[in-house]
DNA sequence: AGGCGAAAGCGAGGGGCCCTCGGGTTTGTC
DNA sequence: GACAAACCCGAGGGCCCCTCGCTTTCGCCT
């Protein structure tokens, strides 16, 4: 899973020992502390100097998009199954809540991923754009099933994912939760009605 | 209107001469840059030493506090027009849409305001406990009309509000607005059917 | 007018964090 | 082994936060 092979230029031994401490110390440490963590804290926790951490990721962007791209997978697997679910309606709202997780891991992240929109040579901004197609998909097949209102947009989807990421690390995780579903609802054709 | 009765204590003169400079330099630094600008500049801009800006404000958010509380009273106001409103369902919509715009005058000030609220002692904290109350009025009302879901609380909405708000500071304003109004269709008891 | 105590102002200084860069090490190869 | 390339190190400049002992200014009172 983790073998050698994903970048194809071979690294030095050591290079790669210190590149994977460093991707580990970052892990907690921002699960910790959250995105905006101290990077000089991740490398003392690595046991390396801070221009190492520096020449293996020139930004914070770099390391957390290469934190978050191994989950992404997940997520772009997720989305491929729901795209063949019955309920296309219900599909789209597995799918905003399985990214708005995964855009919550380290509290501040959604600030870092929205920031990284307009700076294309980012890490980030690839991963967002791959969200976005995904999301898209799903979205047509939910307004073609009627599920979703015909002016909703792959960009509101994005939007509306972002702030409920935002929400999760502001609020108790199962408040947040709640305030998803109701942004879902606000895109549906039609209102629940569970009053 | 800047009267010095706002409070009891009588002020030495250069002392209220430094608190209002600071105010207005704060008020423009922070338009400029947002609400995590640095308070050394405001206080180099306003000609005065650090040591005083932290003699008045012992707290960035002491300072957001007092810039604001000037602000809020237009909402407020706006909020007992809105109570006699016609239409609740539409009064609340209003009232949320001057709340968030009113959340976001400084970029980056929903994470603060969001971030006080734990903080009982907090300048910002009795503001926003003071837009909740006004929020629940306006809310209560539309639910009796039937404009809004049952099972939506006050919480949901200054939820959504802040989520808004910090939208409104990542996107182009009018996108923001867009999703706001999705929001607010997702509290409504029948989707406005509107694609 | 002048003096005095308290209120207010000042800014150096300790602590952090970000990021760069020139010089010292390690690795892998021949 | 030896050499060059790849890599690592960490001091240092820059910016910022916040505190605290010392100095200045204000405003009242004689």
């Amino acid at each position: 899973m983790s073998s050698p092979g994903s970048t194809p230029r071979r690294m030095r031994a050591d290079a790669r020992r210190n590149h994977d401490r460093l991707l580990a110390e970052a892990r907690t440490v921002f699960e910790e502390q959250g995105a905006q963590a101290s990077l000089e804290l991740v490398a003392r926790r690595a046991g390396v100097a801070i221009g190492t951490l520096y020449a293996h990721f020139p930004t914070r962007r770099a390391l957390l998009g290469a934190l978050l791209r191994e989950r992404q997978d997940d997520v772009f697997a997720l989305g491929d199954t729901l795209l063949t679910d019955q309920d296309p309606g219900a599909a789209l709202a597995s799918w905003m809540r399985a990214v708005t997780a995964h855009a919550a891991v380290y509290s501040g992240l959604a600030d870092q991923l929205l920031g990284s929109l307009d700076d294309t040579s980012s890490e980030l901004y690839g991963a967002c754009k791959r969200m976005g197609a995904a999301g898209e998909a799903l979205l047509g097949r939910a307004k073609a099933a009627g599920a979703v209102r015909q002016d909703v947009t792959a960009d509101d989807v994005f939007a509306l994912i972002s702030a409920a990421a935002w929400l999760r690390d502001q609020l108790p995780p199962d408040r947040a939760d709640r305030q998803l579903g109701l942004m879902i609802d606000g895109i549906a054709a039609t209102a629940p009605a569970r009053d």
